[in-house]
DNA sequence: TCTGGGGTCCTAGGACCC
DNA sequence: TCTGGGGTCCTAGGACCC
């Protein structure tokens, strides 16, 4: 019906829209490659992580584990579960490998985490067949050469296929047909939309709203009521599947982060500094060699009940110098502190920058400097700034040569209790700019 | 006995400018 | 001197995703 009154002209009126859009996503991932590496782990319950499950396989799943769950939850549910170590090197590894598969089959691949993509196939159909016939082979290929499970979803549009995949799970190929999305959506719990968390399920939930069919039958008026404008209005988006963003081989980041849990610390001036330290050291690094600079600073402080206060500063310039924003992350600190004056310990602080700009246009003199009133601001782009910077630089072509712990500021020293292996930040932290293609 | 680390996007209110 | 509307930017907080 749409296609009658949208394009009368053309000759294939009478055609649906081809499902030519794949979402790919490995099973598990963690906990199968660990599978994998360890034929004796296979088909029983384990889960990667120690203190917080990471990954936990579809055995320890139907168990109840759940990934972000406390070990001892995890155990209490299910006390034959094993925890592994994470071979940290090798989900990159073979999260990489897997998309090279899928590359062999179109350019068009958008990479949206380590071990889940979207794949444009509407090119490929003349050398490889349907794209439920692709999604088969890229299914056999990936389980042949790398040895993993990976389900995938086709459909008309991203959200659909994500949304497929997630019902083919585990490892399974699930086709929407365009003619058959309504009948294929309706039934589903609002959950499986992409954006509908605990929070706004909860809220929908409440209002009798549960399956996807429930809410595309909700009036506009209501659904904004309940959630939001823009949320009412992308969640209407979603649920009716006109949502017709493309794939997009690459993406920018438009933010850069690095966080500590502490456990429960009091927040003394040494432990500011050298946490601070630690993560602007972190974060810096990846901005330098990212070729940016950051015009605003944000930190986080988390307090014993989990609540979480916020503080920015934003400046004209960008700025990249591991001295100044460690120490203007040390004053937004500070600042946050002050005003909570109640909380004797603090759980977790965070650094993130954003308004990422080109290195380049960091201005090397006669800077403005930060508006008034905020911390006592850097200046960007004084000689102090460009000799910080050219240190920053030769620290980072040290470490790039000889790795991370070869030099560094003295405060940055890392404490020996760090909760998360290193190699875990830094696979973590691969989840900007590397991703989005060739 | 209360959760890791890295991200994206949205909202509401205020400052400021035209 | 007072009033109004619209746009942009910034800040703080929150929901959500992998």
């Amino acid at each position: 019906m749409r296609a009658n009154i949208c394009s009368p002209n053309l000759g294939s009126v009478d055609q649906a829209p081809a499902a030519t859009i794949l979402h790919a996503d490995l099973d598990a991932f963690y906990a199968s490659v660990e599978q994998l590496l360890d034929p004796t782990l296979r088909s029983r319950p384990i889960a990667v992580g120690g203190g917080v499950v990471l990954a936990a396989s579809y055995e320890a799943r139907a168990r109840g584990v759940r990934s972000g769950m406390v070990g001892w939850r995890a155990r209490q549910l299910c006390p034959d579960l094993t925890f592994v170590g994470g071979h940290f090197a090798e989900y990159q590894r073979l999260g990489d490998e897997v998309m090279g598969v899928l590359r062999d089959f179109t350019p068009l691949v958008e990479r949206v985490s380590i071990d889940e993509a979207f794949l444009d196939v509407a090119g490929s159909v003349h050398l490889f067949g349907a794209p439920s016939t692709m999604a088969a082979a890229i299914r056999a290929q990936v389980r042949g050469q790398v040895g993993l499970p990976l389900s995938i979803g086709v459909a008309r549009t991203k959200h659909l296929a994500k949304i497929a995949s997630q019902v083919a799970k585990p490892d399974g190929l699930v086709v929407v047909d365009p003619a058959e999305e309504r009948r294929f959506l309706d039934p589903l719990p609002v959950a499986l939309i992409w954006g509908v968390g605990p929070a706004t399920g909860a809220r929908l939930a409440a209002s009798g709203i549960r399956t996807i069919g429930e809410l595309v039958s909700t009036s506009p008026e209501v659904l904004e009521r309940l959630v939001g404008r823009a949320n009412g209005a992308k969640l209407g988006r979603l649920a009716s599947n006109v949502d017709l963003r493309g794939v997009e081989t690459a993406r920018r980041a438009r933010s850069m982060g690095a966080q500590a849990a502490l456990g429960r610390r009091r927040p003394t001036p040494d432990l500011l500094a050298t946490t601070l330290g630690y993560l602007v050291d972190r974060v810096a690094g990846r901005l330098r060699a990212a070729g940016k600079a950051a015009r605003t600073l944000t930190v986080r402080v988390r307090f014993r009940d989990l609540r979480a206060v916020t503080r920015s500063a934003t400046w004209m310039e960008g700025i990249c110098a591991t001295v100044t924003l460690t120490e203007q992350a040390l004053a937004l600190v500070q600042a946050a502190l002050a005003d909570h004056p109640g909380e004797a310990e603090i759980t977790l602080l965070a650094v993130s920058l954003s308004q990422l700009v080109d290195e380049g246009l960091v201005q090397l003199e006669l800077p403005l400097g930060p508006p008034g009133g905020r911390p006592a601001g850097p200046r960007p782009g004084s000689p102090a700034e460009a000799a910080r910077r050219a240190t920053d630089r030769s620290l980072d072509v040290v470490r790039a040569r000889f790795g991370r712990a070869a030099a560094g500021y003295a405060s940055v020293a890392l404490s020996g209790d760090a909760r998360v292996p290193e190699a875990f930040r830094e696979l973590a932290e691969r989840g900007g700019e590397e991703y989005g293609g060739p």
